[in-house]
DNA sequence: GTCTATATCATGATAGAC
DNA sequence: GTCTATCATGATATAGAC
């Protein structure tokens, strides 16, 4: 009745729901179905086993979110811009999206495969060679826009700060009650909270 | 044959490694008992159901984690010497017992009604009113030791740095590949990049 | 392409003998 | 306390009619 890609529209759309809540274990084809509103056989019709449409579903939104993110990133601007920049984006897509960090955390459980292929073909993708953050850094550094410091460790520190609080809100705010506060009021105590962190840690005056 | 306590015994480690491994949903009851040497229906005596036994294995493992922390921090100390011996502290638990923190991602993703029930049952047990990391922050605000900051965002900062550069790892290495290092090194390298971040942005000197 | 009905299998849980 | 055998359920997946 329906045509086809529509039909597979809808199918993901549901998946992906169902997925970032329940995880791949937790989830349920019929409950897939449902969302979808279709049966059981139509979903493996479209997409033959559980496992691949997960993966399919994986793929579409990790792609989207890294698509977003990168678009921050520049050599030419001043660092204390890209860097307020891209924490400004990344907390914003988090915060929006929080649900679907529960579908990287899923993945990084798995033991993080699917994610280590698909990266570099993005990066690639989007013109980039290798990581684009890390060569911001270093040309931070080369220009003395920034002090002398461990571009790797910097990076995983920045993305610490950002991605972790909205990952672990739920068991933050029984340890922390102060943060029991509106989400957009949180993100933007959030982004305020880690630009300051990081800058006066790097910035050039510093020893 | 064998005595109850160390059937019992037998069983919380197993079904600790299991769950640690494949999370709730992804656990199998079986699987469980074949690694505690018995099987299904003995687990089912000892344990009723696995809801309960998860839950008796979570908050085992969480309490044994949360009474090392804890075990760091004093108001009497240099706040500085407190920053670094709990960053030392935590990091080394988390490095050490990596899989265990695997566990509390899943709880994670389950909404942390465990662990907010947990925590502050384990704090109250330990002679701490509230949070005690806080509690060190506004002292040592309070004292000049460093200066004027929001004690929950530095607290969220702190344990966001500490915590996810291991809970990320497999994508962090995918993404990062200057930290395709050993685990030892790795974790040396995370503490001085830890402290070194957080101290520049708070010593007393800052703006 | 879409449905109903069913095959097939794995799992959590229990009954009941020893 | 420990085992074997079995139930009841619910899951993925497919066959086959329309």
């Amino acid at each position: 009745m329906t045509n086809q890609s529509e039909t597979e529209e809808r199918i993901l759309l549901a998946a992906t729901e169902i997925f970032i809540e329940k995880g791949k274990d937790g989830a349920r084809m019929q409950d897939i179905a449902d969302h979808a509103k279709i049966n059981k056989a139509l979903l493996h019709y479209y997409f033959r086993s559980k496992d691949q449409l997960y993966y399919i579903v994986f793929e579409k939104i990790f792609t989207g979110f890294l698509r977003t993110i990168s678009s921050t990133l520049s050599v030419d601007k001043d660092f204390k811009v890209v860097l307020n920049d891209f924490i400004d984006k990344y907390i914003d897509a988090i915060s929006k999206h929080r649900m679907i960090f529960r579908f990287f955390i899923w993945e990084i459980q798995e033991g993080g495969e699917n994610i280590g292929k698909i990266i570099p073909r993005i990066f690639e993708k989007l013109g980039f060679q290798g990581n684009p953050f890390i060569t911001a850094i270093k040309n931070a550094i080369d220009t003395k826009q920034i002090r002398k410091t461990e571009p790797a460790q910097l990076f995983i520190s920045v993305i610490s700060l950002c991605v972790f609080p909205f990952v672990a809100k739920p068991i933050m705010e029984k340890i922390v009650p102060e943060i029991q506060i509106p989400i957009s009021e949180y993100t933007e105590q959030r982004k305020q909270a880690v630009f300051d962190v990081i800058w006066n840690g790097i910035k050039p005056g510093n020893v």
